[in-house]
DNA sequence: GCAAATTAATGATTTATTCAAG
DNA sequence: CTTGAATAAATCATTAATTTGC
């Protein structure tokens, strides 16, 4: 009765992780649509399954790193012998510091680099989304996971933009 | 430079309002794209409009509700005059009995009924999107508003089966 | 009256929390 | 316990009301 969840192969989790740690933290919806497409080379996914990957993933990574400060904060009040520095004071409060709404602004994605998502992910990306940053598209896929084209007008190609030779990897 | 708002015609605020009211304060997003295909009829709308109406406007009510418990608090702990009724103490502390997370259960669309929003419109929301309440599509429109065909296999049809014949109303 | 200045509404986004599968 | 999925809350940003000084 439940939809099983969706999983990311190992191949596609690796590219996921190493977008995100080029810098790219909060796709837009049309960087969304180029990796789902891409990563859908490796098997079955959907937009949303990449949409909410960011999503997740930058939450739990802020929410590790408040508890990292709570931690080094509680270590530092708790512990009344020796606190282990002198130097100008790198005080619990400058933890604090932390910013939570930062309003992130866009992403720009020549901060991303080369990478396991293929220079032409990147290349296209770049020549697709970021040109036209104020043209955000609204991508849809249907629930199924089935290739969904929108066509309007022209449709939309993604996937035969990539290459498609094998890159040697085992999902 | 600023993207213009989308601003609902008064139609369309009244079609919104009127499916709010009758319970559905949570569409899943097959809804959305019915109901954003119905009010297309009257004005340029999108998807995401929508959505994002519903959303805000769920929780601007919550947040109005909240803000006059909070106010009625505020009377009694304030006034220590006459507390108008001895009945069973309707004590403050009851009021903070109000759910935060209700984990609201999908609304059902026998709780709308006979609408602003034509029957035919309920019609077609029961029968392609309750019948097969796990099936949630996800469904997508390009930002410029055109009505971008979502065609996977055979076509979604939409706008054909709602009544396309003068209501009287101006927009 | 009537703009400039403030404030209230509300559309659009992002972040936090919760639910639930495995 | 981890993490995909979903909802609620907080925030940003623009437009409409409203106020204010002339």
């Amino acid at each position: 009765m439940p939809r099983p969840r969706w999983k990311p192969t190992p191949h596609q989790l690796m590219i996921l992780q190493d977008l995100y740690k080029k810098g790219l933290t909060n796709p837009n919806s049309c960087q969304v649509q180029m990796i789902t497409a891409n990563l859908s080379m490796y098997g079955k996914i959907q937009w949303k399954n990449v949409f909410y990957w960011f999503q997740n993933h930058k939450a739990r990574d802020r929410q590790k790193m408040r508890k990292q400060i709570f931690q080094q904060m509680q270590k530092y009040t708790n512990a009344d012998e020796n606190p282990p520095s002198p130097s100008p004071s790198p005080s619990p409060s400058a933890a604090v510091n932390y910013q939570l709404y930062p309003n992130s602004p866009t992403i720009f994605l020549h901060q991303v680099e080369a990478t396991d998502a293929s220079p032409q992910m990147m290349k296209y990306l770049w020549e697709n989304c970021m040109m036209r940053t104020n043209g955000r598209d609204w991508i849809l896929m249907k629930d199924d996971g089935s290739s969904a084209h929108c066509s309007n007008n022209r449709p939309i190609r993604t996937l035969e933009l990539f290459p498609v030779a094998t890159t040697g990897f085992k999902d």
